[in-house]
DNA sequence: CAGCTATTTAGAACCATTATAAACTGCAGA
DNA sequence: TCTGCAGTTTATAATGGTTCTAAATAGCTG
C-alpha cells in the first residue's frame, strides 16, 4: 500500500510484481548497489512466489526512466544501479568490483569551464578507481 | 619501424598485426574515442590485409594494459577506449552517444575528502552527461 | 636453421540484455 | 458487478558484444 501512490503517479500501474520489487529496493534502512542479476537473487530471497527476470528488467528500466534509479556509468559486463538518488559519486574498488558511495560533501565542488553550444549539462558523475 | 621498440620495450612481439593497429591507434593528428567495431572498420578501411577480431581484442586490451589505451567508465552495450591517455574527463551526449574530451584544466581541481583504508586512489574520472 | 613460445585465427561458446507473442490483470466505464 | 481494453507479465527465443579454444603461424634466441 505504501508504494501504490508512488506508482500510480508516475503513471505506473501498481502491480503486485511491481510493488514486491519496491518493497526489495525501497523498504530498506539503506539504500544500495545492484546489478540485475543481484536483485533478482534478493527478490527470490524476499518473496514466495516468483518474478520473471523479463519483468525485473522492464521493472528497473521503469523505475529508472521515473528517476527512482539511476545507473552508474562503470566498466564492467553487468550494468550496475543505485537506490540512491540523491547527487553523489562513487569510489570503485577495482579489486572486488565493489562500488561505495562518495557524498557530494566528500568531493567538493566541481567547476566545468567549458560550454558545449546548445547543449546543458544532465548530470556529473564523478568515479574514484581504488587499487591496494 | 616507428612503434617496434614501443611494443618490445613493453614486453609485446611487434608483429605484423599490432605494428598495424598502432598505425591506426597513434599515427594520427589527434586523438580519438572508438569501440572495437569502430576500431575493426577503421582498420579495415586502412589496411589492406584482414586482422581477426579475435586480434584485435587481443591487442586493444594488451594496449590498455601497458597504459597505451585507456577504457572510458560510459554506460553502454559497447566499450569505449580512448587513445588520449593523459589525466581528462569527458562529456557525453546522450543524443548521440558521442564523447567529447574535456581537458584536465577544463574541469578544475577535484578533491576527494573521503579516504578508504588501505586502498589508494587508481584515476578520477568525470563525465558529464549532455541534454538539448 | 632449430626449436620454443608468443601470437593469430576462425569459429564456437558465453552471457547480459532485449524482443516476441501469448496469457493475464488492473481499471475505467457501463 | 461485469466488460473490454490497454498495460503487464511471462517463458522463451533472439541478439550481439566479448571471451574461449585449439590448431596454425610467426618472432626470437641460441
Amino acid at each position: 500500500m505504501k508504494y501504490i501512490d508512488k506508482l500510480r503517479n508516475s503513471g505506473l500501474r501498481p502491480t503486485k510484481q511491481r510493488l514486491q520489487i519496491c518493497e526489495v529496493l525501497f523498504n530498506t534502512e539503506r539504500t544500495f548497489h545492484f546489478t540485475i542479476n543481484e536483485l533478482e537473487q534478493k527478490i527470490k530471497d524476499k518473496i514466495d512466489n516468483k518474478i520473471s527476470l523479463a519483468t525485473i528488467y522492464n521493472t528497473v528500466h521503469a523505475f529508472e526512466k521515473k528517476g527512482y534509479l539511476k545507473q552508474i556509468p562503470v566498466n564492467s559486463n553487468q550494468t550496475y544501479f543505485d537506490t540512491n538518488i540523491t547527487d553523489h559519486h562513487h569510489f570503485y574498488n577495482l579489486k572486488d568490483g565493489k562500488l561505495i558511495d562518495l557524498e557530494k560533501s566528500d568531493v567538493g565542488p566541481i567547476n566545468i569551464k567549458r560550454k558545449i553550444d546548445g547543449k546543458k549539462i544532465k548530470s556529473i558523475e564523478v568515479l574514484v578507481k581504488l587499487e591496494d
